[in-house]
DNA sequence: CGGGGTATTGAGACAAATCAACCTTGGTGG
DNA sequence: CCACCAAGGTTGATTTGTCTCAATACCCCG
């Protein structure tokens, strides 16, 4: 019902999915948005469920992961402010969503969504750039985790916050995630994720006193491990 | 230019592109569609190159991949007769394509698919689906890559080819792809890929003479290894 | 009848998983 | 205020799965 506070707005307007739109198809958009907020670890999408919304994250951070039958766990992405979520496959979520922290998240039901993708080819066509950045996303995520060691999977994970920080010349990046996170991010288990951050600080390519805040000392060293183009 | 032969036109109005379209419309993609042939090992796409077409493999298979500065490959896909090929971001592929054997592929300029997506929406709709569909698969792939252990990987691509083979209850499945092919794509070398189908021999799951035609002797062992939902 | 590309198998090295101890931090309640 | 506890992080010792290096076998093709 609108109630979105100002924060929303401009992050809804910011975002990848309204780039270039004209102004009223922005106001059609937040029409029908509802913002939602989370608490650290409360599950946003539950694997498997019927998807009847997308979501925009405005604050906070998200953490998109698969759990198979037998317990084991793929995190298959981090999510910040602007970024999407919503892809599915015959109407249902193959993944689960949780907030890393509290986070609030614009809600769009995809029936009322999907009558404004068919009106306004800008939208579309800012949808189908989204779905070609996920994928590019995936590649390069696959290829860590199938070519890259522990130490060069870390550097391609902490290499990729840096480059999506807003603040881009800051050297500082903050990791809302845990190790276990991020081991199931880089198909890691947390003691080898452990030992893969105190080897790059040994190497003198990070320095770090809090385990959730991480400064960057020697980005090309950093980026050459992370072989990202 | 439409000088394409029978084989060629039934594959595209069989295909998920052309799913519920009208008949005008496959008449439409088919008069812009040109049929190239490839030999064994040859290039369809260089990584890297603009994205000026569009692709439908009609006959043989394909092996998708992106290899690094530092020599290393990962295989992101096979294809087979219906598969699409041409995703992209910001008109560049940042994969290369080829043959894995003698194949023929169905060819679309962009410049001349676009105006048409632009004025089917069942198109649209289409090419909407197979890119959920190739995003469901990247998320399986990168889960098994991630997760697996050397033998489940194998049997998670077993029985992807399994399942996608035209021959749907047959047991015999062809193999058009090399070890180091197979290695490259669950992010194993060859050597282990191939102590990974004797294994798979020796519990009795599959069994094989040639190294390039299996027969699934225990699909349900098979499924729950691959532990594909 | 070679000969290159491919597959299989073995032995040893090595990276990551596993198992386990210990430390820090933040929150809770006596 | 401090004892206590739980969750997360680091580090160490050991095991194990995969990689690496190497030898041999195979087979299609010229």
């Amino acid at each position: 019902m609108a109630k979105s506070p100002k924060l929303a707005e401009d992050m809804l307007a910011h975002s990848d999915l309204c780039r270039d739109l004209s102004q009223s198809s922005v106001q059609a958009l937040l029409a029908l948005a509802r913002l939602e907020d989370y608490t650290s670890g409360q599950r946003i999408i539950e694997q498997g469920q019927r998807a009847t919304s997308i979501y925009l994250p405005c604050s906070g951070s998200l953490r998109v992961e698969r759990v198979s039958a037998g317990g084991q766990r793929q995190v298959m992405g981090f999510l910040f402010p602007g970024d999407f979520l919503g892809f599915n496959s015959s109407g249902h979520f193959l993944y689960g969503a949780a907030a890393l922290e509290a986070s609030a998240v614009l809600c769009f039901p995809t029936d009322r969504f999907e009558p404004l993708l068919a009106s306004d080819p800008k939208l579309r066509e800012n949808l189908s750039r989204i779905s070609n950045a996920v994928l590019t996303r995936l590649l390069d995520h696959l290829f860590a985790v199938g070519q890259k060691r522990a130490h060069a999977r870390l550097a391609f994970f902490l290499f990729g916050l840096w480059r999506r920080g807003a603040s881009s010349q800051q050297r500082e990046i903050r990791i809302p995630m845990t190790r276990a996170d991020i081991g199931d991010y880089l198909g890691l288990t947390l003691e080898t994720t452990s030992r893969a951050f105190t080897r790059l600080r040994d190497e003198g390519i990070i320095s770090s006193t809090d385990p959730h805040r991480v400064a960057i000392v020697d980005p090309d060293a950093l980026g050459s491990l992370a072989e990202v183009d």
